[in-house]
DNA sequence: AGTATTGTACTAGATAAATAGTACAATGTT
DNA sequence: AACATTGTACTATTTATCTAGTACAATACT
């Protein structure tokens, strides 16, 4: 099942961390064509999150044809082919690693040992 | 030089880009000790924010003891060093990585493409 | 038909963020 | 002493985000 993930330190809106989970879920197949989507009630519960942040997120993708709603059924991922672009990767990357480089600092952990400790565990995984 | 750059679409606060450039500038060893950052007026030229935004950040930084501050002089980059024991490092390494990967997963991104993004800031710094 | 579940449409309010503008204080230079 | 440059301290306004709450509409199920 996907999982949806807030971060809420980063100053990112969450209406928008959550089309960009679902934006990225779909362009590296974890989420595909047809597949429904939690609720906006229970997402909005899951997330701690407010009814309205949910539903403004999903109708943004609904706009875009990212996604597909029936009322009094549900949400689902459309056939509109999403395209996360290189760039946009890149950024995502980017910004995900500045962040955790920077967090790292406050603790005296060097960019270096990061990598140490990620190569780690490199060996056992996908 | 250090470059500012600000991401007008990703959500992010203003004054929060400029913080954790700022932070990643001085864990990657771009910025150092004693080095002189632009001052509140020209990085808000520069950015193309208020006054105010910029010194929110510097200020915020301040309180950190990451910057040091002089009226009529400048801002500069602070001493502050962190102290944590070796076991309690390494702890925090593991816990952070942890975290880093999980967060990166929900975007699609593989902890070797971490470790790329990481060595690529590795060439500039201490 | 009735009920539960789903998404939708509102209004209202709180807080955060950014902009705009003004005035003041400390330092360095001339 | 005069001036320019630096950071500081305000106030006011606008916009975005999030929360809270209510009511309604469409669908599926019993």
């Amino acid at each position: 099942m996907f999982e949806f993930r807030l971060d809420t330190r980063s100053g990112v809106p969450f209406y928008r961390q959550i089309i960009d989970q679902i934006r990225f879920g779909i362009a590296t197949g974890q989420l595909r064509m047809g597949e429904q989507l939690p609720t906006v009630r229970s997402l909005a519960v899951q997330l701690k999150v407010n009814l309205n942040t949910v539903i403004k997120a999903y109708k943004e993708l609904e706009i875009q044809k990212i996604l597909e709603t029936q009322q009094g059924t549900g949400t689902f991922i459309g056939s509109e082919t999403v395209n996360v672009s290189a760039k946009e990767r890149r950024n995502k990357t980017k910004s995900i690693c500045e962040e955790f480089v920077n967090v790292a600092a406050v603790y005296g952990i060097t960019p270096k040992q990061l990598i140490e400790e990620l190569q780690k565990n490199e060996g056992g995984n996908l």
